[in-house]
DNA sequence: TCACTGCATGGCT
DNA sequence: AAGCCATGCAGTG
């Protein structure tokens, strides 16, 4: 302390006789940056507002109240704060000037008269319930650079030493700032002074519901934007207001100056600091491209929505903007959803200039939390909590990557978030959806003459909560706690205006449903490094971040995830989805044993849709039975009907009887069953799917996503479809292909050569009709030589680059074939298929191959396990075949792919020499057929 | 070889 | 066109 009273015994009053006080408290803001210490007596006198009293009642600078009378000091720095300067001269106590300043018709003048009030005086005037932030028992919380915090709460400010203004730069790393290191403020620099009667309206203050004091949201602001506020802003404003209430607007400048000169650090200055909840009133209509608005200090940059609804409605046309306008209610709500000025919260923060801010003085749309009414009252449960949404990210493969590092939206970072100066940032504390403490840190990297913000070490929090990426994060406060919440809501759930979105909470504010969903850690999957996302992510609605460059529609696909309901994953097991290919229509499919499983086979692309199945009653009449969704009830339809891709009971025009769940199933269980068991294709799925009722749901959504999938057409045509998934990026959600179905990297079951999962069977059967097509086409493709041989007789046939090898032939130099790509996507396993089977996948599929890309190589990892699993499909295919089928039915293929009928390498050799393709084989054989099945599917008829 | 860290890149708003 | 930010990637341990 630069006082010479801090020689003193240590308290810092210098009429104090206490030598060596058992404790020291906070007193006021010195020049230097630095907090009076004062004993407890002296502290005690200071915190109840009687300091200049009892120690300078001799000492000049004694005036009466206008309103009241009362004598008040005004001559020093303790007291500085407890009057207010009257426009007309004379002071007011700060009771008064607190009192006039809500009633007054004009209020404008007096909100710099709280920025002087005292402390106690404010907590008591006020009656402040603060929503403080984050001025919590930690370190951490007190890093907050909280504007409310100024408005705490009792609770709070035991938790720190008497608010002081500079204290709480202090307390949030502004002493630097004070103490000289403070960059200039773009803010502060092109401040321009803005007519009060814009900013302030005195309905606002007289309308202010109680609640809205009560949070210390003063009125229209809310509390995230209150906390968005950087001291450098409210010290701003308060100068602003300050020197408006004095007349005297160009003296702010000088003003500033004082702020960030510490040796000229006056109490006037110190006002500035003080910025007042109800001063925050008097934002409302700045010109949103107004840099002046960063003074603001006291507009709350983001007011709730629900304000939009209330008397204080009164932000400009970006108020209209939230996001469910009904969805939020609570006054105390609060979130960047007005889009009332950010600008200041970004200004100078950080003590960094901000750069050219016009335009972007709100948070972009997709960060604006979207949690309704009910689930803040669910998340603040009976308590008195107040929670205050801050933002929301939904998760990106790297969020949920095992790199642990969140990115987090650099306007939000700073505008709730503790402000760093350094990269090395900070640990914040945050309480998972479990009311589980974690510590992040948060720092930010040079980026671009800016920074990028990160959370650091959240894997084990998103981990915990079983988060994955397109999954969302939402940062919310728990007030007075000042906790800050990391709650969640999952893809699969419905968006806000559900009222699904977040969910009852466990008490911390955090939202339920994402615990139901991950009740069972067992179902979720983890992300894994490729940033794959498991297709276990329950439910079908899923908005999926994709991997930026791979994406088509980049930030812009954000929003449209966000708002596409539509948007769903798949989710269903690969048997689930076998059951919903269909045999193209005036096709029927070849059932095909495989290791004792049924399999249809189609010899055109199948289509896609719904678990209906047709069959025909005794009089030869034709029916269709479909599933409903919401209830799972069997109901039977015209043959010819066309399902939507969601179909329910209550699209039953054709039975009225039976077109609500409630009505009941026409057929028992036991019947249905008889009945598709009997069916002969697709059995396995149907029948399953009749016997496990309780399953449908889930199935259903499923079927959801590829009737959907269907009826959107193909993938491009609709951003839904388009999205490449992260589970695969060149894959769509919906996509059934054997890539999308299959378990994630790393889970499920290993795939070894013996394998006879589904998504193995799979593999085994589609590669048989890919050798069927194959050889019909090398068929073909023989006689056209033929011809041309015959044609050029004397002269030795050219290579045929461009056309298909024979399939006995090595095909290492073929070259693309856009005629063929079936074909000629085979080429480029060659450098693998002699390779032993020794896959580094070590048994896995690995799913990241695009088939689509016709002119990749895929990993050899990918050509090694994908060949082993042709190799062994074939071997076992052939055995099946010889052990069920007769001479006389015997696969062309069969023939030429094992002419020796041996097993084991040899069979896998001759395998090799077929030009089957390795990891591409996968994307040719499967993923074009999805598309097919979109195309072909476009009426969900399955019959 | 892997995990981690910090910065760079570039698509997108 | 500046800035954001998802992601890549080199360096390091």
């Amino acid at each position: 302390m630069s006082s010479s009273s801090s020689v003193n015994s240590g308290c810092f009053n210098p009429d104090c006789k206490e030598v060596k006080p058992e404790r020291l408290r906070k007193g006021w803001r010195l020049r230097n940056g630095e907090v009076a210490e004062l004993c407890d007596r002296c502290g005690s006198a200071y915190e109840e507002g009687r300091y200049c009293e009892t120690f300078h009642s001799d000492a000049a600078g004694w005036r009466n109240c206008e309103s009241c009378g009362k004598r008040v000091h005004c001559g020093c720095i303790v007291s500085f704060h407890a009057v207010a300067l009257l426009d007309a001269g004379g002071v007011e106590c700060m009771a008064c000037a607190n009192k006039n300043f809500i009633m007054a018709p004009n209020p404008v003048w007096p909100s710099p008269l709280f920025l002087h009030l005292p402390l106690p005086d404010r907590l008591k005037d006020l009656s402040v319930k603060n929503w403080n932030p984050f001025a919590g028992p930690s370190a951490v919380a007190t890093q907050w650079r909280q504007a409310p915090n100024l408005w705490n709460a009792a609770t709070v400010q035991t938790e720190l030493h008497p608010r002081m203004p500079y204290e709480i730069d202090r307390l949030n790393g502004i002493d630097k700032l004070i103490s000289g290191e403070r960059p200039p403020a773009p803010g502060m620099e092109k401040m321009k002074s803005v007519d009060q009667s814009e900013r302030v309206t005195s309905s606002n203050h007289k309308t202010l519901p109680p609640e809205r004091f009560a949070n210390g949201n003063a009125g229209i602001d809310t509390a995230p934007a209150s906390n968005a506020f950087h001291r450098e802003e409210m010290a701003v404003d308060g100068l602003q207001h300050s020197r408006r209430f004095a007349g005297d607007k160009e003296s702010i400048e000088p003003k500033k100056g004082v702020i960030a000169e510490p040796g000229r650090n006056t109490p006037a200055a110190g006002i500035n600091y003080e910025a007042h909840p109800n001063v925050n009133m008097s934002v409302q209509s700045i010109p949103k491209d107004d840099k002046s608005s960063s003074h603001v200090g006291f507009g709350l940059p983001y007011a709730s929505p629900n304000e939009t609804n209330g008397p204080t409605k009164v932000f400009g046309p970006q108020a209209q903007r939230q996001t469910p306008p009904s969805a939020i209610t609570k006054p105390f709500l609060a979130g960047p959803h007005n889009g009332v000025e950010s600008t200041a919260e970004t200004l100078v923060r950080n003590g960094r200039p901000r750069g050219d801010t016009r335009g972007r003085h709100h948070l972009l749309p997709r960060y604006w939390p979207r949690i309704t009414d009910q689930e803040l009252q669910q998340i603040s449960g009976d308590s008195n909590s107040v929670i205050t949404p801050l933002f929301e990210k939904m998760l990106s493969a790297s969020d949920a990557g095992r790199i642990g590092r969140l990115v987090l939206p650099k306007k939000c970072a700073e505008a709730y978030f503790p402000s760093i100066s350094q990269p090395e940032g900070l640990p914040l504390k945050v309480q998972d959806a479990r009311g589980k403490e974690w510590v992040f840190q948060f720092r930010f990297w040079p980026n671009n003459n800016s920074r990028m913000y990160v959370l650091e070490g959240v894997t084990p929090c998103i981990q915990s909560m079983q988060l994955q990426a397109g999954d969302t994060v939402t940062f919310s406060r728990i007030d007075p706690e000042g906790k800050l919440v990391m709650g969640f809501r999952k893809a699969s759930n419905a968006p806000p205006s559900d009222q699904e979105m977040q969910t009852p909470k466990s008490g911390n504010g955090v939202p339920k449903n994402g615990e139901v969903n991950s009740a069972d850690p067992s179902v979720w999957s983890k992300v894994d490094k490729s940033g794959y996302i498991a297709k276990e992510v329950s439910g079908a609605k899923a908005s999926l971040p994709t991997k930026r460059k791979s994406s088509t529609l980049g930030s812009k696909s954000k929003r449209l995830r966000i708002e596409n309901e539509d948007l769903i994953e798949l989710k269903i097991t690969w048997e689930e989805a076998q059951g919903l290919l269909r045999p193209p229509p005036n096709h029927f499919p070849n059932i095909v044993m495989i290791e004792g499983h049924e399999f249809e086979e189609y010899g055109e692309a199948p289509v896609l849709g719904k678990p209906t199945f047709c069959p025909t009653n005794q009089v030869g009449e034709k029916f269709k039975w479909v599933q409903c969704e919401d209830c799972s009830k069997w109901r039977k339809l015209p043959f010819d009907e066309l399902l939507p891709s969601r179909w329910t009971c209550s699209n039953n025009s054709w039975d009225p009887k039976r077109s609500t769940c409630s009505a009941a199933q026409e057929l028992t269980t036991e019947q249905l069953e008889d009945l598709l068991s009997s069916k002969s294709t697709a059995a396995p799925k149907k029948t399953k799917a009749a016997k496990q009722v309780t399953e449908t749901v889930e199935a259903s959504e499923g079927l959801d996503t590829l009737a959907n999938l269907a009826i959107l057409g193909e993938g491009e045509a609709l951003p839904s479809s388009s999205q490449a998934t992260t589970k695969h990026p060149r894959h769509r959600p919906g996509c059934s292909c054997i890539v999308c179905i299959q378990p994630p990297s790393g889970k499920g079951p290993k795939h070894k050569p013996t394998c006879t999962c589904n998504v193995c069977l799979t593999v085994k059967r589609r590669f048989r009709t890919l050798m069927l097509r194959r050889e019909k086409r090398q068929s073909e493709k023989e006689a056209e030589t033929a011809r041309k041989k015959q044609q050029v007789l004397s002269q030795p046939p050219e290579p045929e680059q461009e056309d298909d090898p024979p399939l006995s032939s090595n095909t290492s130099n073929s070259s693309s074939n856009p005629k063929h790509p079936l074909v000629t996507e085979t080429v480029d396993e060659d450098p693998y298929r002699k390779r032993p089977f020794s896959s580094p996948l070590k048994g896995q599929i690995d799913l990241n191959i695009q088939p689509e890309r016709e002119d990749e190589t895929s990993p050899a990892s990918d050509s090694c396990s994908i060949m082993r699993l042709f190799h062994d499909a074939t071997e076992r295919y052939l055995r099946e075949q010889r052990l069920s089928s007769s001479a006389s039915d015997r696969d062309p293929i069969i023939d030429q792919i094992a002419p020796g009928g041996g097993g084991g390498e040899a069979m896998g050799e001759e395998l090799d020499g077929v030009p089957c393709g390795s990891g591409h084989l996968d994307g040719d054989m499967d993923h074009p057929v999805t598309l097919s099945m979109s195309m072909s599917a476009s009426t969900s008829a399955t019959c």
